[in-house]
DNA sequence: TAATTTCCCATGATATCCCAAATAATCCCA
DNA sequence: TGGGATTATTTGGGATATCATGGGAAATTA
């Protein structure tokens, strides 16, 4: 199956450069797809994600309302974006402007959430992880919405 | 009917690595699924599961409000998700991350719930299971409602 | 020409592969 | 029904491959 998962704590070295996990590289190269890097628009990390992901944000705009306030918000998004080039060994550089926006040292976490990514200050993704086990403990888990839409049962890669 | 039943107890070697029993691997090959880890959100313990179930989690992400608490708690449960992939004996590597949630030593607790399984600390379970029957016993059943309605697919998890 | 960035190779750590031994489960026939 | 033989499963360890990381040199850019 082909989503980013798991979570990676690579190091940014001197010159700036910083590996993405040999897993999600192999999601991307799986399907030829190039990497986009993107400041997120609520929390402070990057978002990684294929063209697809671009491309629907793209979508959306031209769908809505050119002069809304959720227009303007999409093309922030699209405006902080980069295409990531990687070395032979699969590492890129960040600029000094995602390393500032996500306040960046000498480690990143990469997060794997399906079908994009996060990148984060390592310290500040665990504080969030705890925030949310604890969140779940005291309310529960969210309801996942089986039944309903009954999918063919044995989607054989589970990916859909 | 392929279900995930009965418990097993295999030792972690010193290379980390867990044989998963090789019932539990009949079930994932007949449907040729690959095996996910990940951790609880609600007990010390590593869920195993196929593809079907990190397949809900990320659909309901998508279609959910972005900024809502309950996607941030799906979205620890995906990036605390692992594929493993299994050597020719039926072995996973289980991560130092792993190890140290479920507090595992050298041996490791499998039971089946039916869709999926968790991963224990030995000792840790037969507490967790003895509590639980002492409770039955004093506070009676949950009612089962067998066959008649038929209910919306079973939770995979087999929690209520 | 100074300051980067890109390419290439080296290295240590660790995961994976492959073969073999130990243990447990099953079979089979008396 | 017993119990020895056969097969399945789990466990161990050495060899091999992969990956993250570091640094030098070539190529860019300003």
């Amino acid at each position: 199956m082909d989503l980013f998962l798991s979570t990676f704590e690579n190091r940014i070295d001197r010159k700036g450069r910083l590996s993405v996990p040999a897993s999600f590289r192999a999601v991307l190269e799986r399907r030829r797809d190039p990497l986009y890097l993107f400041k997120s628009l609520t929390e402070p990390c990057l978002e990684g994600c294929g063209p697809e992901r671009i491309g629907q944000i793209v979508d959306a705009i031209d769908s809505m309302d050119s002069l809304s306030a959720e227009v303007a918000t999409l093309q922030t998004m699209l405006s902080s974006a980069q295409e990531m080039k990687l070395d032979n060994e699969g590492r890129m550089m960040l600029s000094a402007d995602f390393i500032a926006f996500a306040e960046l040292d000498d480690m990143a976490l990469f997060a794997g959430i399906g079908r994009s990514f996060q990148i984060w200050l390592p310290g500040r993704y665990r504080e969030r992880e705890t925030a949310a086990r604890s969140r779940a403990k005291s309310d529960g888990l969210p309801s996942l919405r089986l039944g309903g839409t009954r999918r063919p049962p044995d989607d054989p890669d589970g990916r859909r």
